[in-house]
DNA sequence: CAGTTATTGACTAGTCTGGTCAATATATTA
DNA sequence: TAATATATTGACCAGACTAGTCAATAACTG
């Protein structure tokens, strides 16, 4: 049984990502329904019938990319997690740079997700709705699997303070972000700050140091 | 001289709201030149003649957006900050109340400036980057004048408390105004918890109580 | 009442849509 | 080499939708 999209996968693999690029782009830009395929392939820099002929149609187009994001976030981000790594700052650090590292790739693959979950076009919403529970919902809890909250101190709010370092997290990566698309800037990706900042609310979250 | 937008600032108020969420909300979905006035007037309850009654044409409307959005948040947010209030948790969370406050009546407005900041349909862009500028910037300056910046402990890095400080407000505020939208909920729109977000975040840049 | 203004929605000329398909180019096989 | 199969192209289509108009109607004003 030949896959659906096997004619798309035979491609070598530059063409597929300037196709997976062009289509995300104008999907976050424009929605499913106002999206437009003229705009993809021209932007990709293939013909329409190819297009047509890789996908049967926009919704095959739609859905591809769909399972592909999903399947490339399952793939990188979850897989990389090292669960031997019990410190909360340094797992979320080596997620944040997992996370920079995949949008060299697809610049646009998270913004790709979020904007999928706002559309509401009826001819994709369900389709999204059913992906979405079957990875998020368990790469959720990887995220904190094996994570040592002995380190906190007694008495702190340990879930109000999660969510500091998630938003800490989130806030500098979308500065960084920036950074790499204007510039594409040396050293950009690594995420340097990023032990600044946790060491900030270690001090912060954390039990002093040796008891 | 009546001013251009005479005509729709006659309308009752509710209309004018109406009307102003209709088209703030298409234009976030689809951008300036795939934003459909069809849609707006039909989201509106108006008819199409009364739309470009009211205003010339499609981007008289958008440019008035422009202008009324700056405008109420210049109104509301920038004059309505406290400058005695010297202490930064309290600045952040009055601002982020005020916010919230705005966000009932126009729900879309922040996300209305966002989008309009990526557009960069050449009918409007440069418009924009000229409006931008004005506002923004004194602005900027506004959230931290008289801030008492002697409370954080010696040592610490006062740049980055403030990114996390700021981020945080930024994260928190988001998940409320999803409560605000879902289950337009009691109580929300006070920013209860911010407090307690607050508290967590004093211990750790501040000095301690007492010198 | 007359005169002014507000509001309507059918209508237009034209753009853009997703998708097709016959023609052409390239790759594969014998 | 010829023959077959597959990949790629872009002109083309019917139909949807576009921003904006305008003659007709309704509502208000003095």
């Amino acid at each position: 049984m030949t896959p659906i999209y096997f004619k798309f996968e035979s491609l070598i693999q530059e063409k597929q990502e300037r196709i997976i690029n062009a289509a995300i782009k104008e999907f976050v830009k424009s929605g499913y329904d106002k999206a437009s395929t003229n705009e993809i392939v021209k932007e990709a820099g293939i013909s329409k019938g190819s297009l047509f002929h890789y996908f049967n149609n926009k919704k095959d187009l739609y859905l591809y990319l769909l399972d592909h994001t999903l399947k490339v976030i399952e793939n990188n981000i979850y897989t990389d997690i090292n669960f031997k790594e019990t410190d909360i700052f340094n797992r979320i650090g080596q997620i944040g740079r997992t996370k920079l590292q995949v949008m060299t790739t697809y610049p646009q693959i998270f913004d790709f997700l979020k904007s999928a979950a706002a559309d509401d076009s009826p001819e994709v919403k369900p389709e999204f709705v059913e992906k979405q529970k079957q990875v998020l919902a368990q790469g959720f809890e990887k995220i904190y699997k094996n994570i040592d909250w002995s380190k906190f101190r007694e008495g702190i709010d340990i879930e109000k303070s999660v969510n500091i370092i998630n938003w800490t997290m989130l806030g500098y990566a979308e500065k960084e972000k920036e950074k790499l698309i204007s510039y594409s800037e040396a050293g950009v990706g690594q995420l340097e700050e990023w032990d600044r900042y946790a060491e900030i609310l270690k001090s912060c979250f954390y039990k002093i140091e040796g008891e």
